[in-house]
RNA sequence: CGGGGCAUGGCGCAGUCUGGUAGCGCAUCUGCUUUGGGAGCAGAGGGUCGCAGGUUCAAAUCCUGCUGCCCCGACCA
């Protein structure tokens, strides 16, 4: 109803063309393989919006599958849509497969489950709450732990009725710091939430495992180089948890991986393997010396002439019980927050010692802060306990320590590790050494153990009927950062360079000059009819445009088969056929046309 | 949240320093020509210059406040 009103508005001089037009903009419901561009109303644009900073952000703005309608809150339009229900397909196609069952739980949710898993107080303002007419609080739910487990506990009463997996594809709202990239990190966003109930750690191994396998088979449909890398849990908590991470530059997530085997960890977890070699001796007494304005380890190496390696860094954060730690890296090191808050003693999450309390705990500043005479608990990175004669602050503004020595000059600290793998390091597998690469998250399986089910008392009775706290596995997919992450890996200079799965159309049917030749509207006309009566999913480009705008259109939006009819081929009884990724064409038999696109479409892994 | 930048037809930008007629490219509409790689010519429509105050005879331009957006650092699917 609405296309034919639309039609009535604007489209009355293009109806009046293509008498067929009018039919194909209201597609009967069971067609929803066909598309004629001449009933489409969205742009494309040659010039990059300003706004789109990645790649992928850029090509989905002017091949018009997204519009920004507020920071991280973006409209689907069509063709983007038609990908993003590709994806949404693959995904419940694999989870059902794994035996989950989908549900579909409320955005908005009251603030008094929140209040009862903790999560109210612990979230912060990345969580959006809002207030109903009564004034009552609820959330916009960034997550789905609470409401599941509140379903759980109501619906699952018998041990018999475990294990069971609970999965929903469904629009979640996360306040985020920094939106950005799109839809690479969107505040509104889809995500297929899936949470599995377990009667012992047996069953949510076994759970646990039934999602690493149906998002590997996903993410490979999907045509996506993905690498499944250990992970810290987060804020979501829980003990055993593994990201699947789709390689490319812009990734916002580093991931050291070891090229002598498949160890792969978000360089969050990946641990520093302590060195072996013993410390050098130590060599000349200790000494004090002035270093004006010197605040930086980098400056403090040019001032020294001394490799930044020689150089200690040291860092102070708030402890847990207040006070201050003071952590101690190599001076090429960064320290590792993930890390560093999991030491007894420090405050999770970490923050830095403010100006007062380094003050306070040093008499000194920033930029002049060592560890000799520090009466704080101090921790040393593995590696900057392996220095020898090196320098590090006096704790007196403007003056260094140089060749300090361990033992000697002051007591070897607590070893820890509180770096970030850096590459070239050997690889914790005990193989190979550290590479590190970069990675977007788009998916992450957790073991969550008893953290939700026993706050909120979820519990079946077991075979001896007594009450059993349930175990808990949770797993996301990143729905629309997929899309995102697939046009990261898959693109040229001419624009988007579908994967087969996800391609909003299979092929698209470019007749030249249809409007002066007769024939080859026909034959378009014709061909159209016959690959969508095979079941391929065909944009029909009956515009009146020229051909280097269509050919342009269609490979910025990366439909992966092209079939171009002109008169110069059906002189021939040809069309011609390319491949997206191909720079030339190949003449192929209008007759046989249907049966070669057919053919390579059965590729499609399923 | 801290730091930096931007805000002018649908999009990309100039004009702001030095106050005085709002301009260019793309897109859109009409006509003609063109039709194998984002056409050419001619014409047309479309902007209270983010918002609110202030200074001034006069503000896109100077001042103040606010809002929105983008980028750089601590969070996550």
């Amino acid at each position: 109803m609405l296309v034919h009103e639309r039609r009535m508005i604007g489209g009355a001089r293009r109806a009046v063309q293509h008498p067929s037009a009018r039919i194909a903009g209201c597609l009967p419901p069971d067609s929803p393989k066909l598309m004629r561009l001449s009933a489409y109303p969205v742009n494309s644009t040659k010039e990059t919006p300003a706004e789109a900073e990645v790649l992928s952000h850029q090509l989905m703005l002017r091949a018009g599958l997204i519009r920004r309608l507020a920071a991280g809150i973006y409209s689907w339009l069509p063709f983007g849509l038609r990908t993003l229900k590709k994806v949404e397909t693959i995904i419940r196609e694999e989870m059902d497969r794994a035996g989950a069952l989908e549900i579909l739980m409320p955005a908005i949710q009251p603030a008094e489950l929140w209040q009862e898993s903790g999560r109210w107080e612990q979230y912060g303002p990345e969580l959006l709450r809002v207030k109903d007419r009564q004034k009552r609080d609820y959330v916009f739910g960034p997550t789905h732990e609470e409401v599941v487990t509140d379903i759980a506990r109501r619906e699952l009463r018998s041990y018999r009725q475990l294990p069971v997996n609970f999965y929903q594809l469904q629009t979640k709202f996360r306040d985020e710091v920094r939106p950005r990239f799109g839809v690479m990190r969107g505040r509104e966003f889809i995500m297929k939430d899936a949470y599995s109930f377990h009667l012992d750690q047996a069953s949510l191994n076994e759970g646990y495992a039934a999602m690493y396998t149906a998002y590997s088979r996903m993410f490979t449909r999907m045509g996506l180089d993905f690498r499944v890398v250990m992970a810290d849990s987060g804020a979501i908590g829980g003990n055993r948890s593994q990201e699947f991470q789709v390689l490319a530059e812009s990734g916002e997530d580093a991931i050291a991986v070891s090229d002598g085997d498949d160890f792969a960890a978000n360089i969050e977890l990946a641990a520093a393997v302590p060195p072996t070699e013993p410390r050098a001796a130590p060599g000349g007494a200790l000494r004090q010396v002035a270093t004006p304005g010197m605040k930086t380890i980098a400056a403090l190496s040019d001032f020294l002439k001394m490799p930044v390696q020689q150089c200690l860094k040291t860092l102070l954060v708030e402890g847990s019980e207040g006070g201050v730690v003071a952590l101690l890296l190599r001076g090429d090191h960064e320290l590792n927050a993930v890390k560093a808050q999991k030491l007894a003693g420090v405050a999770s999450p970490l923050r830095m010692a403010s100006a007062e309390q380094v003050k306070a705990a040093t008499g000194s500043e920033p930029g002049s802060l060592g560890p000799k005479g520090l009466s704080c608990p101090i921790y040393a990175d593995h590696a900057a306990l392996a220095m020898a004669n090196f320098s590090c602050g006096a704790n007196v503004v403007d003056a260094h320590l140089v060749d300090v020595n361990w033992e000697r000059d002051l007591p070897a600290p607590t070893a820890a590790d509180l770096r970030n793998v850096v590459a070239g390091d050997p690889s914790p597998s005990g193989k190979g050494k550290i590479r590190i690469v970069r990675g977007i998250e788009v998916g992450h399986i957790f073991q969550l153990g008893s953290k939700y089910s026993s706050a909120m008392n979820a519990t079946v009775l077991d075979e001896a009927g007594k009450a059993v706290t349930m175990l808990m596995g949770c797993y996301g997919i990143g729905v629309t950062r997929i899309v995102a992450a697939a046009i990261e890996q898959h693109h040229d200079e001419r624009g988007i360079i579908w994967p087969e799965s996800l391609a909003p159309f299979h092929v698209v049917l470019i007749p030249l000059n249809l409007q002066k030749s007769a024939r080859v509207r026909e034959r378009a006309d014709a061909l159209y009819a016959q690959l969508g009566a095979a079941g391929i999913e065909v944009l029909y480009d009956d515009r009146d445009a020229r051909p280097g705008v269509k050919f342009a259109e269609a490979e910025l939006l990366g439909i992966p088969h092209r079939i171009v009819l002109g008169e110069r081929g059906l002189e021939a009884g040809t069309c011609e056929y390319r491949h997206r990724p191909a720079t030339d064409n190949q003449d192929i038999p209008l007759a046989d046309s249907v049966g070669f696109i057919q053919a390579r479409l059965a590729l499609l892994p399923r």
